[in-house]
DNA sequence: CATATGTCCTGAGAGC
DNA sequence: TGCTCTCAGGACATAT
């Protein structure tokens, strides 16, 4: 599950690309669903085809690739990946694109469960069709004051809230427990009852932990597919402190047992000891 | 407007 | 062993 961290180690890991210009797409043979792919693979071809990579942008969870006049809009959802060398099987290449120039390069966005997307627009539409209405400011840009005015307006359980992308890009299912559990709040707490100083908390540990993560190159969980762009696993899944431990001892009071509890249909960890409603 | 729920998908793991 | 079932969750559509 691709998230910030991780998406910023893919971003970074297709420098290669940038200077090349697009030789071939194609869609390899693939025995499964047909992901979405806006406009379709004809079209894509014909305009992307000639097509200089000037830039790579990380926008929330999705991967940009620019062109003097495109957008190219990776969105790995679930199980997606954008990689520069072999994916993780052969089996659920979703789209490849072929550079020209030596040494040969090629670009491969592989998902397994097939729930991402790839979507091709006119750069200048990015902010209209991507960013406003759907993006609230990245995790990693926004201010604390503005952090905390955003939180300020909703009675949501934090931990739900933080896995709005309109309130704020970025962060998904792993990083929210990971940060409420560093800044000690209880997952269940509504925002407009977290204080000044537990929210001033939250960001200093968002920050710390999406930062030590990014140096970490994301997280590759038990199911393995997640990789950096040069086909190895991230590391950051060593520090966890309570995603996917249900029932260890809490790393930070050594008192508490982790538990799993469900917020919206998804798991939720936390550590009842050191966050508290 | 704010919030909640259903949906897409494949593979891993549980249970029998 | 091999089958069926459940679950995982990002983002969007739809419902309340």
């Amino acid at each position: 599950m691709p998230e910030l961290p991780e998406v910023e180690t893919m971003c970074r890991g297709l420098a290669a690309c940038l200077g090349r210009r697009v030789q071939a797409v194609s869609t390899p043979p693939c025995r499964y669903r047909p992901i979405s792919i806006q406009p379709p693979i004809a079209s894509l071809q014909r305009r992307l085809r000639g097509q200089v990579v000037t830039e790579i942008r990380r926008l929330g969870k999705r991967v940009v690739l620019l062109t003097a006049e495109l957008a190219l809009i990776l969105q790995p959802k679930m199980s997606g990946l954008v990689v520069l060398e072999q994916p993780p099987d052969a089996d659920h290449v979703r789209l490849k694109i072929d550079f020209s120039g030596q040494p040969p390069l090629s670009l491969l966005f592989w998902d397994r469960r097939g729930l991402g997307t790839v979507e091709l627009i006119p750069r200048s539409e990015i902010e209209s069709r991507i960013v406003s209405g759907r993006l609230g400011p990245d995790a990693l840009a926004i201010s604390g004051e503005e952090f905390a005015r955003r939180l300020s307006k909703t009675a949501r359980p934090i931990k739900v809230a933080l896995l709005d992308q309109k309130l704020l890009a970025g962060i998904g299912n792993l990083y929210a427990s990971e940060m409420l559990h560093m800044a000690r709040i209880h997952p269940r707490t509504p925002c407009v009852d977290i204080g000044p100083r537990k929210v001033a908390r939250l960001y200093q540990a968002m920050r710390s932990i999406l930062l030590t993560a990014i140096a970490h190159e994301g997280s590759t969980l038990s199911d393995g597919t997640y990789r950096n762009a040069l086909n190895n696993p991230g590391s950051y899944q060593s520090q966890h402190r309570v995603y996917d431990r249900a029932g260890l001892t809490c790393p930070a009071c050594h008192r508490g047992k982790i538990t799993r509890i469900v917020q919206g249909g998804r798991s939720t960890f936390y550590c009842p000891n050191c966050q508290r409603l």
